[in-house]
DNA sequence: CAAATAAATCTCAGCGCTAACACTTTTACA
DNA sequence: TGTAAAAGTGTTAGCGCTGAGATTTATTTG
């Protein structure tokens, strides 16, 4: 059917020169006469020549790939960061190759190992859990590592994202100053999100700081979502006492938190003040826009890619970028 | 720092085999006596070998890549797809390389030759339209091709998805035996999603099978969103006449139409229906849940991954697989 | 104008693996 | 017991590209 792919000699012969001028055109690499090159060009285009990446990694034993491990694709935050990371690859040779772990260390060891066989340029992962035999085959391949979302911890190689802990303070703080006495907490499963129990942990640390305790809380048994979070705020003001605010382990809980008032008849934020973590468009689009932390996903993911990218040795020191959080003041506390 | 890595070379040494040996026992390809796998699976682990994919690749001229090319990873619905593709692709030693084409023809066929110079096994690309040199670049690579979300026109090699078309006549027949008379419309922009546009052509179909005609109408100049969803119901109820019911283009516009009744007081559905696309979480944890058509996005890619593996060979004709949609009763409408 | 330098190009040996086939040993069966 | 087939393993030649260094040509400089 269709003839063989054109190689490089396929070229070289073509624009008659040798094959390693025609890599050198191609990588840019080199010094090469303006005549030379345009003769090259010619040559690829009416070829059509595409390069054989995998002979090109192998002779240079290095890839244009990115390896990615992300924890889950459902919660639209890993999305976002995966978003960052392509618009920084966008206009470079660079390749992003994924793999989800569901939130599980020996499904991440497994996928690296499988990344790691491309000889990838780099590798972006989530957060600090590691198995002890990831953490050696990333310390040992000797490529730039980015352990993405959390700041809490020292990486291996760089860490790009939020202190999670310091977002539960500041929720905490965000209340108090309010006026808020009586805060509850809406959460979910943190076994496998490390990252909600920081917050958490920040919010209890914050509320004791201004010499408050947690009024009550509720954590739902299994992963967060808008309808857990509606159930969960139900069950919490079932159980609980009086409680004029609750802080929810992301905005998924939030806005489930939301629609339960709504259907309940609560007033928020009079009646009840409800406060988020992430800043996603939902909560903005809710009929009084959701009060909230945004945590910048896709500047996590961008600015990952692009310092990655920068250098191609790790640094002597861990390094720690701080791609902050804001308060999104919203109506809802 | 760390010593080479290893290569099949040594394993072969250690395990006092021939290279060829080894590759057999990994690639589990040809006879083995079982004592021989034994003592190669001992030095491959006691020495930490893993592959390098890309001299496999060379050498094999041909890759465990499966190409995806999506339009976007903002709109939930594409992380959903690439779920589904993600988790057909789990216990294989298959790998998914992902391009994001930001809905531009031009960079889907960018994207697709550098994905194409990886030799993939297979490539997965979204909808019918694609540039010619795309298509041509598709034909002559003679890998499998899927084209997802749509079957409502010739694929190169297999679709996966449903019928727009189907599913927008679906939604006029269900308000019409409802009882719904005056029936508008709100989409967004859809020079870059035919998908809409086809669902919105369905709608107008059924509605005149029905013996009805759209009662008005307005897309908002911009992508889908829940806050333009929001806006955009505004603007047609201000436009418009009596409408009892509105079928927005998608799920994220749905909620946002829902708000906008939840702040302008407008009861739902006795005033004013709404009707979605999608099946999103969110619609169904509204405070009445949001009547929709549910597409089956995770399926739509794990069939389309499971289909491409089932076979190395393009069937003879092009084959269509219809993964349906199912209307989502809802309380809206 | 020769020597020194820079620019442009070429030659050649792999990178680590797999495909194809050759070879040896074992097993099956008449 | 002989022979054919199957099982198990080895040998060899690349896959298409890049890196290092050699070679040629053009340019500068004393």
């Amino acid at each position: 059917m269709q003839r063989e792919a054109p190689t490089l000699a396929h070229v070289a012969r073509l624009a008659e020169v040798s094959e390693n001028t025609v890599s050198r055109v191609i990588r840019n690499k080199g010094p090469i006469a303006e005549e030379t090159r345009k003769r090259v060009i010619e040559a690829i285009e009416s070829l059509g020549y595409v390069p054989n990446r995998a002979a090109g990694s192998l002779a240079s034993s290095s890839s244009l790939i990115i390896g990615v491990l992300l924890p889950s694709l459902s919660n639209i935050v890993f999305p976002e960061v995966l978003r960052g990371i392509h618009a920084a690859l966008a206009d470079t040779p660079y390749e992003a190759m994924i793999g989800v772990t569901d939130y599980d260390l020996l499904q991440e060891q497994k996928l690296l190992a499988s990344l790691l066989a491309w000889q990838p340029a780099a590798i972006v992962t989530t957060g600090f859990d590691h198995t002890d035999a990831s953490r050696r085959m990333l310390l040992q391949s000797g490529i730039r590592v980015a352990e993405l979302m959390d700041i809490d911890d020292r990486p291996i190689d760089i860490a790009v994202g939020l202190s999670h802990r310091g977002a539960g303070r500041a929720s905490a703080r965000h209340l108090a100053a309010r006026g808020y006495r009586r805060i509850g907490y809406v959460g979910h499963d943190w076994a496998a999100d490390r990252r909600a129990r920081f917050r958490y942990e920040g919010l209890r640390e914050g509320l004791q700081e201004a010499g408050l305790a947690l009024a009550g809380e509720f954590r739902f048994e299994g992963g967060s979502s808008t309808m857990s979070g509606r159930e969960a705020l139900a069950q919490l003001l079932r159980d609980g006492g009086d409680i004029d605010a609750v802080v929810f382990s992301n905005d998924d809980m939030a806005v489930g938190g939301f629609m339960h008032c709504l259907g309940a008849g609560i007033a928020i934020p009079e009646r009840l003040a409800l406060f988020g973590f992430n800043g996603l468009d939902i909560g903005q689009a809710l009929p009084r826009p959701l009060s909230t932390i945004r945590s910048n996903r896709f500047l996590i993911g961008r600015t990952a890619a692009e310092t990655l990218l920068a250098a191609r040795e790790r640094p002597p020191e861990p390094q720690i970028i701080d791609t902050g959080f804001e308060i999104v003041e919203g109506a809802t506390a």
